[in-house]
DNA sequence: CGGGATCCGTTACGATACTG
DNA sequence: CAGTATCGTAACGGATCCCG
């Protein structure tokens, strides 16, 4: 008899505060969310790619990841024919690249667990190396005033990133590049040892990159850029 | 009898992914972390202070994130005597704060809802300012290579914000100054408007702030380098 | 086979009551 | 003031199933 009527909470699972940073966190606060974004960073995307990459999450979730995602207008969903369905960010999502980078610097000074599941694939690393690439170039831009251009593909354990400089702006996308002005290859583990200080962009380079096609002086540059992005304060 | 066994989940809620972002969310991505953490870059705080600034936020909750914040060296506890026991960030957990930044210019975008709770305190502005400052005051140093200094105290809406920019470090403290050189009042709502970028600084500074006391300079001083650093890059 | 939907056990969270 | 205890509910994890 002493059973009371609980309020049953009104909106499901949303801090009401008055504060920027509750307001963000009610956008990508819920578990995965922040993951998935990082995965549509590479590019457009489709459901099994997600799932390939997010190694743990249940089907259903990313279902309602990509719903409630794309309702608060981060991401929007195109149907490509042929039962092929690709989401990709929005002008408003793509501005959580800051944030994820800065939440990869963060993460990177705890070392990783021992026994942990590998991503069926590498778009995860497309944020950081955009956003670190983005950083250098803007301190270029504004130390010497000239703008530079690379149009590179880079393969990381034989997957393919589309690299471009281009007038301040860069993108990195998962994909193959059309007309790269050259092809290389390194792999992830050392490539990582540089996001997180532990060897120098030149290091790299001399050891674990091979250039496969055209300019060396580009994938130079590549690489000197990514040393400057990974070291600047962000 | 055709129930299964289940393997029931080693460790509770990790993602096992080898990924930096992956791993800074384990650390701060559960719910209530991040805002916990942005209270504290406000300076020390106890208990029932986090309790009055995180409305909604069981006591059990707010202590089990404390245990495992502490645990995973992001905060430590001490003891003042007394039954006082104050949390404070350690440098690792410091280095939340450009993180946090990146997360309240993203959550900015979006409208406050209609109804929503205040905060029982505005510690939660700190890490907002201070970062706002540390980005304005690093990008004057590269400009014109000058070191300023700066000791006000900020009110808003009668709550003590202790600021200080000494040899290019800045803190914002939630607490009085001791030996101001100006002291200054405004309140929240015209704050996060000029935070949103929907008023500029100078208009901020002419209609909505008053020298209590002290240099009329410095605090003009102060809100020319928080123009800057909301509309900074980060 | 890609692209999900459904179901159910487990875990985390929310609300409130209570204690040193 | 600084938490602990308890309990109902919502969210998540894992597997299976369905549909074009």
């Amino acid at each position: 008899m002493t059973t009371e009527k609980k309020t049953p909470l009104k909106t499901p699972r949303s801090y009401r505060l008055l504060c920027p940073i509750a307001r963000g966190l009610d956008r990508v606060g819920d578990r995965w969310t922040l993951l998935l974004l990082r995965d549509l960073h590479a590019g457009p995307a489709r459901f099994s790619d997600l799932q390939s990459s997010l190694q743990g999450m249940a089907p259903n979730l990313l279902t309602e990841r990509l719903r409630a995602l794309e309702s608060d207008g981060l991401i929007r969903r195109k149907d490509a024919g042929y039962n092929v369905n690709v989401y990709e960010l929005t002008p408003l999502g793509a501005s959580t690249g800051s944030l994820l980078f800065e939440l990869a610097k963060f993460g990177s000074q705890f070392p990783p667990a021992e026994e942990l599941a590998q991503s069926g694939n590498l778009r995860l690393i497309a944020v950081t190396l955009k956003m670190a690439l983005a950083s250098a170039v803007a301190s270029a831009i504004s130390g010497s005033g000239s703008l530079e251009s690379l149009a590179v593909e880079l393969r990381v354990d034989g997957e393919p990133f589309d690299i471009k400089v281009l007038e301040g702006n860069v993108s990195v996308l998962y994909k193959h590049s059309e007309e790269p002005e050259a092809v290389i290859s390194t792999s992830y583990e050392p490539l990582v040892a540089v996001g997180d200080g532990r060897m120098t962009g030149e290091e790299l380079f001399s050891k674990h990159v091979k250039i496969v096609e055209g300019s060396a002086e580009k994938a130079i540059r590549l690489f000197e850029l990514l040393n400057t992005g990974f070291g600047a304060p962000g």
